[in-house]
DNA sequence: AGCCACATGTAAAGAGTTACATGATTCC
DNA sequence: GGAATCATGTAACTCTTTACATGTGGCT
C-alpha cells in the first residue's frame, strides 16, 4: 500500500502530472520503489476519488495537454499518519539472486553472464542516482545540505537507492567471478 | 513467479517439509526473497500437482508426522530454465524509504527513532547471516570454499543478504543522524 | 490445564504485472 | 508518411497479504 504514499510524498513540494511522475518512479523513485506506470494512473485515480490529490488541467502549446494533481490537506495528514504509523521490516526481492540461490542447477558461465550485465546495470543507474543527488546539493556539502535544506527526503532515500545500486554492482561482480572460478 | 523457483532451489540438495521450508525462509532465504508460511504450502500443492516435486509422508515419534517434499527430474530442468531466462532488474521496495523520502511531512524525531529501531534489526539480522556463512565455510576460507563446494548457491545468495542488511542499518543510523540535527 | 513448538492448510481481499488501447504533436 | 515523445488509461491475470482454522504432542 505505499505506492499511495510514495505518490503522495513525491507531490509534496510541487505538482506534477501522471506523465512527470512515470519518469520520475522510472529514474529517481524506482531505487526504492518500482511502479509501472499505468499503476500510477489507476492510483491516482483512487487518490484523487478519496479526495486526498486534486488534478487540474494544464493547457499546453506545442504538446497535449496534461493533468496535474496536487496534495490536498487530507493527502499531506494522510502521508503524515503513514509515517508515524509502524513498518514491518522488508528485504530483497529479487530473481537473480534466487538464480544464485539455484547455482547448483545453473551453467556456470551463463549465470555469470547475466549476473556481470546487471552489474553494469546496476553501475549506470548508480552513476545517475548519484548525480542527481549531486545536483540537490547545490554546491553545499552534504553535512551542509542535510542541516538546512527544505526537504531531505529524496536525498535521504536516494542515498539508499545509490548505496545499494553500488552494493548489487559489487555483489554481482564478486559472485560472476566466484562462478567463473569453477 | 518467483517463490517457486525459490522453493525448488532450496530442495536442490535436500528433503525438506512446508514446515522446516517455513523456518528457512524465515530466517535464511528471507534475506533475498520473503514469503510468508500459507504461500509456501500453497505453492508446494500447486508444485506437486506440477509434478515438479513429489511429497512423501515421514512417520515421526514425539510429534506430529510430516510431509517432506523433493525435487522431480520436472523441477530440477525447470529451475534450469529459470536460471537461463532474461531476468528484468529489480529493486527495493521498502516502506521505511518511502517514509524517508516523505521526511518532510513526518516528525523528524519520530521517523529517526524508526530508523534507528530498523538499524538494530538489521545488525542483529546480518550478524545472524554472518553466522551462516561462516558455518558453510566449515573452517575453510571462502576462496577455497567458492573453488571447492558442490553447491555454492546459499552461500553467494546468503551474502547479498548480509550486505544488504549491514548497508540498511549503517543507512538507517545515517539517516538518523541527520534527522536528529535539525 | 495451559503453553509452546510442531505441522498444515483455506478464503477473501489487496497489490502488482502484463497485455491491450488510444490519441496528440513534433521532427525528419 | 513514419518515428519519437508526450499523455492517459482499461482489463485480465497473477501474486501477496491478512485473517481465519485445525490438530498433535511434549513440558511444566
Amino acid at each position: 500500500m505505499a505506492l499511495r504514499h510514495a505518490l503522495l510524498a513525491a507531490l509534496l513540494d510541487r505538482e506534477l502530472s501522471g506523465y512527470q511522475l512515470t519518469k520520475l518512479f522510472d529514474l529517481d523513485v524506482s531505487s526504492f520503489w518500482h511502479a509501472a506506470s499505468q499503476q500510477l494512473y489507476v492510483d491516482l485515480a483512487k487518490l484523487e476519488a478519496d479526495g486526498l490529490l486534486t488534478g487540474h488541467e494544464v493547457v499546453q502549446q506545442g504538446r497535449p495537454n496534461k493533468r496535474v494533481f496536487r496534495l490536498t490537506h487530507a493527502g499531506l495528514d494522510e502521508l503524515t499518519r503513514f509515517t508515524l504509523a509502524p513498518t514491518k521490516p522488508t528485504s530483497i526481492r529479487d530473481d537473480l539472486l534466487v538464480k544464485a540461490y539455484a547455482a547448483r542447477a545453473a551453467d556456470p558461465g551463463k549465470l555469470a553472464a547475466q549476473l556481470e550485465q546487471r552489474a553494469e546495470q546496476s553501475r549506470t543507474k548508480a552513476q545517475y542516482l548519484a548525480e542527481q543527488l549531486a545536483r540537490l546539493l547545490e554546491g553545499r556539502s552534504e553535512e551542509e545540505y542535510l542541516r538546512t535544506a527544505e526537504n531531505i527526503g529524496p536525498y535521504l532515500a536516494g542515498t539508499r537507492g545509490r548505496m545499494y545500486e553500488e552494493e548489487q554492482a559489487a555483489w554481482c561482480s564478486w559472485a560472476a567471478a566466484a562462478l567463473r572460478g569453477r
